[in-house]
DNA sequence: TAACATGTTTGTCG
DNA sequence: ACGACAAACATGTT
């Protein structure tokens, strides 16, 4: 969605933000004296956060469960538009409404983020197993729900954490600090990775999302949402277990 | 109808 | 300090 946003507004300038639902906003980010129209000078995401920055505010979006950006007006449960000076919009539509959206001053998203205490960045950048060891050093929680936390590293989750413990073989369930260096260089491996093929198989105007019917993501997936389906490595059925309050989906004779 | 859902925050209890 | 858990947010799907 980051790639979809650059290349929406890339050289244009936002005219105006249409809130279509104002429960987007939340306390303390009510639209403000946003002075537009304003030169977009970019996106950038962080973590699950999106930026797109201009000369003149910053518009900071997180999408939670079912959000997304989608070009044109959209259909259904849109949110908010931005407006661009060349009359094309881009739809920020949300079915649950958990997403949310803020609005900043010109470099106020950046500095919004790094108030968050977010960890690294797992990706595009890659790191070996010593990295990975470091930054979970002391956690007494599995594995899989301790890939979660966006303090530790940033932009890890539910359906990815269960996706890069079984392409790494590592047993969800497994304590963290039991993990031995074979294990954490697989998860540095398995990380970028699961997350590469999934941009790549989400790669469009549009992501969709599981059970969305057309173009349902599930056969992008090897564990999540496949419980007691044959593992693509030794056919024995996944598992599904709840860890955390979450889902957790792998095979328990390959890991 | 009830349960569950890709995320995060907040509070409780251990 | 850490961790597990539940609730809340709001709504759609199974």
């Amino acid at each position: 969605m980051t790639r979809n946003a650059r290349r929406w507004t890339a050289g244009r300038a936002i005219a105006w933000l249409e809130i279509c639902d104002p429960r987007l906003l939340r306390a303390g980010h009510e639209l403000a004296e946003v002075s537009l129209p304003a030169a977009v000078t970019g996106a950038f995401r962080r973590g699950k956060h999106l930026v797109v920055t201009s000369d003149r505010v910053d518009i900071a979006f997180h999408f939670r469960m079912t959000g997304k950006l989608v070009a044109g007006e959209g259909e259904g449960r849109i949110r908010a538009r931005l407006h661009l000076d060349d009359g094309s919009s881009i739809a920020f539509k949300d079915s649950r409404r958990l997403g949310e959206l803020r609005v900043f001053e010109s470099g106020g998203g950046r500095t919004w983020l790094d108030g968050l205490g977010l960890g690294p960045e797992p990706y595009p950048e890659c790191h070996d197993g010593g990295w990975w060891r470091d930054r979970f050093a002391g956690v007494r929680s599995p594995i899989k729900p301790a890939l979660l936390q966006q303090h530790r590293v940033a932009g890890l989750g539910n359906i990815v954490a269960s996706e890069v413990c079984w392409q790494a073989k590592i047993d969800p369930r497994n304590a963290t600090a039991q993990l031995c260096a074979a294990q954490w260089e697989r998860l540095a491996r398995a990380v970028p990775a699961v997350l590469t093929s999934i941009i790549d198989a989400e790669t469009s105007d549009e992501i969709t999302y599981l059970g969305e019917g057309r173009g349902d993501p599930t056969g992008v997936f090897a564990v999540y949402g496949r419980a007691d389906e044959p593992c693509n490595r030794c056919g024995s059925p996944i598992v599904a277990i709840r860890q955390s309050g979450r889902s957790t989906f792998f095979c328990d004779r390959c890991v």
